[in-house]
Formats: structure tokens, sequence, C-alpha cells
DNA sequence: TTACGATCCGGACCGAGGTCCGTTTAAAAG
DNA sequence: CTTTTAAACGGACCTCGGTCCGGATCGTAA
């Protein structure tokens, strides 16, 4: 068995290797969490009742995620990571291999379902709006797109255009659109192939 | 002298007419707001605050103005009208007259502007993710940019379009890039017109 | 094994947003 | 001018996120 991505995939947060009893809270603490939304929505989540379904101190809380944001961030952790293997090392359309406007489409659309699959975790997690352009977890992704699109348009301001393409993508959006809108996943799906195509020029003929 | 413009430009807001002494205590509550803002920042203007600021009782700031990003809003209020009376029956290339396409540059760069001008406030303002696209100072803004679009590309999701256009302009994003990224507002200005042109297809001959 | 320092823990405490309900008051009806 | 009632008022009260610091624990080095 060898490691699936060479890459460097680590997590955003801090790890500089926690001491035993706190990797064990940490990890009780993830577990109370999951359970806590499984049984009363994320809504239920409170930092206090974390705490209490871990059986620890609401400082300990705090001290380990920073605040509620960081906790359901940590949630969204694992299925960040394995994301991010994916369109680093994984299989084309989505990894390496296919042509940089066939990987930014699936990459896009994979991003899409994931967090519709997520939503009211991420919407939750989702930061005051000073931060919500700064978290690493946005920052990986959006660089990826970045870097799709240098291959494709050198000479644009591809750091603006990745920005207005993950836009597309934000969770709130999606939860207005689907949610609030009515509208089926397979429009936005449509809606970002589209706007792939006119950001990059890529236009079907029509 | 004429009404200004003849279009409808009334407030969001619910205003059935209020109650004398509720009229009152609503100007009240929003000069002690204002005021408070230029004395201690945004951050100063705690609903107790403003309540005390403006000798009322706290309930009336909750019953007039629903929560905080109510509040927040309302003050933004006054500006949002001027800013949708300037395009719906300004002089052009804001208002009509000007050919869709160009109407659609100057809007997005006046509201760069107008949101640049009052970040602070308009971070502060923004609502939880959930009802982020369903506020209707936004929805002005977006219904403008689709009638725009219709009028460039009938045949276009130009709901989708008017949703990735206006995230552009997210004043969270404008926040990230120019104060957290040290971008000039030119370049922001330069990204919306290269923007435009890419999703109307109107690209310059490169 | 013991001693020690860095790290972690816990829960009291604080501030701010938001709710509730008994009381007051504007203003329309008689 | 009185009556009546819907609306507005005020501030006590609750919840929850976040802070703080004295005390307990882990890991290490002697």
């Amino acid at each position: 068995m060898s490691e699936p991505q060479l890459l460097e995939v680590r997590s955003f947060a801090d790890e500089p290797c926690l001491r035993a009893d706190a990797a064990r809270n940490r990890a009780k603490l993830l577990e109370a969490a999951a359970r806590l939304i499984a049984e009363h929505g994320v809504a239920g989540v409170t930092m206090e009742a974390v705490a209490a379904a871990a059986q620890v101190g609401k400082g300990t809380v705090f001290r380990r995620f920073g605040d509620r944001t960081g906790l359901l961030m940590a949630l969204l952790d694992h299925s960040a990571q394995t994301l991010q293997a994916d369109f680093l090392g994984g299989p084309p359309p989505l990894g390496p291999g296919a042509p940089p406007v066939e990987r930014l489409r699936a990459f896009g659309v994979a991003v899409l379902y994931r967090h519709a699959e997520q939503l009211d975790l991420q919407l939750a997690a989702q930061p005051e709006p000073t931060r919500r352009f700064a978290h690493s977890a946005l920052q990986a992704l959006r660089t990826h797109v970045m870097v799709l699109l240098r291959q494709i348009l050198p000479d644009a301001d591809c750091e603006l255009l990745s920005q207005t393409l993950m836009a597309y993508l934000d969770p709130a959006l999606i939860h207005h659109l689907t949610r609030q809108c009515g509208m089926p996943m397979e429009r936005l799906e449509a809606g970002w192939i589209d706007l792939v195509d006119r950001v990059t020029g890529t236009q079907l003929p029509r």
C-alpha cells in the first residue's frame, strides 16, 4: 500500500502534534459534534452542548477549535482533503491528464454537488464576512482554479477570474438558488459549464 | 419641483405608516446609530448602546428593525435608493439611453465604489448566510443586472449569470481583495469590465 | 522515580443579540 | 370628550459565543 497521493494535502489546521489527552479530547469532541448534528441538526451544535456531550469543559472546545466556525470547519476537513486529493492527484477529468478546461468543468461540478450534500453544515461553517475569503479551505480550491485558468488564459487576470468562478460555487448561493428559488441542481450544473465557457472563451459554436 | 424619478423606488422595508411616536423613535434610533458609528466605528453599534443613545427601550429597536442587520441595512437604505434612482432614471451611461453593455459596465463600477466607500458598514450589515441572497436591496440590484443581460443575451440563463456578476461586487470580496490582498480599486474596476466583456461575449479584439 | 515546566482542563464569568409580556399611548370611533 | 383597541414601549430575562485563570496533567529530563 503506497500513499495514494504524493502531493502535499495536509490539513490547513494546526497540528503541531497535540499532547495525548488533547488529541483524545479532540477526537471525542468531533465525534460528539457529529452525533449532535445527526440528532438535532446543525442548530443543535452548541459549544456547550458539544462540550457536555464529549464530557469535557467548554474552554477545551474553544482552545482546540478557536471558535464555532473552527469546529464546524474541522468536521468538513476530511471531505475537503478527499476532494483536494481527487483534483490534485486523482484520475481525469478531475485530476491531471485532461485538458485544463475540462478539468475546470469537472471541478466545478464536483464542488457543486459536494456543497449541495453538506449544505447545512457548509452554511453554518461560513465565517463572518471579513474572513470568508481568507479561510484556507477556500483558498486551496481557488488556487487550483487559478492554476487551471492560467493554463487557459495566460494573459488574463486569473486571480480575479478565479474569485468570480469560486463565487458561483458559494454554498450560500447554492442554498438560495436551490432551496429558495427552487432551481434543480442540473440547472446550476449547466450554469457552471456555461460560465466556464464564457469566461475562458471556449464558447460552443451557437 | 417635480418628482425626480417617476419609477417606483420605494424602500424595501416595511412602512405601513408608522404611528407618530414610532416614526419619531425610528428617526432618533437611526440618528443615534449614525452617531455611534462616527464615534466608535461599526463595532460600537450595539443594540443596547443604540437604544440608550436614543433614550429608548431595547425592545423598541428590535420591533422597528427586526435585528441588528435590519438596523444597519436601514442606515444604508438612503444611499441604496439614490443608486437605484440613478440607474433606473438617471443620465447615461448608468441610466437608460446608453446601450445595455455600457450600462452594465457603468453599473458595476458604480456599485464597486459605493461598496468600497461604505465597506465597514456593508460588511457589518451582511446577514447570515441563509439570507444573504434573499435581501431585497441585493435583489433589486441583481434584477437590474438581469434585465440588462437579457437585452444582450436573450437566450442565456440570465438569472444565473446575473448572480455571478453580482457576486463579483460582494462587499466581502471587495474587502478581501483590497484590504487583505492589497489590490487597488483600479484593478477591481478593470476586472469588472473584463468580466462583463467575457460573460457577454463583447470581447475586445485581442 | 521524582521533579519540573509546558500544556491542557474546567467552569465561572461576561457581553451582546434576541424574546416576552405587562404597561402605556396614539388615534380612530362613538 | 370618552371609549376602545391596536400598536408601541420598556426592560427584565434567556441563550449562546467567547474569555480567563487557578488548578490538574502530561511528557521529559535528571
